[in-house]
DNA sequence: CTGTTACCATACGGTAGCGTATGGTCTTTA
DNA sequence: TAAAGACCATACGCTACCGTATGGTAACAG
């Protein structure tokens, strides 16, 4: 083969290519010598980066954790202020971008250790957000400990169920709900 | 080998040994060697029985779909008779009996087809039974559509969230978020 | 008792992916 | 400009699994 030498990669190239298939077609999908012929190289390169697979997958987790930690709870709290517009925010966050990617970690979660300990730290952080902004809204602590878990369950539960509707009436009866939750402490 | 031919076995032994390895090692852990091992046979028994992998995997898919909508539903049916009884004990077979099948059957479907169609089947049977359910409890149709997707989605995330919390409590917090989601007007 | 059918073992060829070894080519540093 | 290091290609052996082909043994029919 000719050397053309146009682009070198590093790890995080790889690492966010894995993240891409993992999304789109799950972690059994994210193999070293598939990923290598998407990237336009051969796995000669990937074992330089990495020392197997295993590190991939745990670099892979890593980001994941990371993104999934800050960019909702970050992206919420800069598009406003008020606990229940940020409430609201966050649930039509869950819709829209709604996570292909959460979809696909979660599932590899269940049946992968680290996996599913990497889950359960983004859960705890998530749930205490939902939490927290309940409180703020003027609920109880107790009330708003069951009520969080209520809401947040209820989003996750969105992702993985098949349930027909149209994208435009799921935002909208989740909103509903919502101000059902914030009406009633 | 000596051929003591002490039992023979059929399609539904290979089936059930396979929902088993489903549930608690996932998909990708039933394979047609690995499985011939657990049962004491080799893979010429099993393609006799089956025509390939695919074919077991939907006979996989069908016997939990027929299981996944008239067990849970049966069950709830048969113990007791007034509605709001029957979302709480619906509420406690999710905890008790609360699915690591389900749960792997829903990872499977994340990226298989079938799978998702077969979930999307099951999950629509299910949320209308919630919905007649809380329709019969007293709420107006709209609003118990809206509350039966709350209640549902929220039992599904149950299943998925990795929420480190007593049993016990989880199912307290879950059977007074009902009561709350019972709550008419 | 003989043939047929149901069920299974064994052996085979084939693919896909893992990880290693080795050497080549760029880039950087001295 | 020569040496060192970063990055990658190629080739290899290995394992796990798929699906097929073929023949053997049990049970049952006639």
């Amino acid at each position: 083969m000719v050397p053309l030498m146009t682009e070198r990669l590093s790890a995080a190239t790889w690492t966010e290519m894995a993240l891409r298939v993992l999304a789109d077609r799950g972690i059994e999908a994210v193999r070293v010598e598939p990923l290598a012929r998407l990237l336009g190289v051969t796995k000669g390169s990937f074992y330089w980066h990495f020392a197997d697979r295993r590190e991939l997958l745990d670099s892979v987790l890593l980001g994941w954790e990371q993104a999934a930690t800050f960019d909702v709870i970050d992206a919420v709290e800069l598009a406003c202020d008020e606990p229940d517009d940020r409430l609201r925010e966050l649930t039509r966050l869950v819709f829209r971008h709604g996570g292909p990617l959460d979809r696909a970690v979660r599932a590899w979660a269940s049946h992968d250790e680290s996996a599913a300990n990497a889950v359960a730290r983004v859960d705890s952080r998530r749930y205490a957000f939902v939490r927290a902004l309940l409180e703020a809204h003027g609920l109880t602590p107790p009330t708003a400990a069951m009520r969080a878990r209520l809401l947040y369950t209820s989003l996750i539960g969105e992702q993985h169920t098949s349930l027909k509707l149209a994208r435009k009436h799921r935002v909208e009866w989740a909103l509903r709900n919502l101000e059902f939750l914030l009406d009633r402490g």
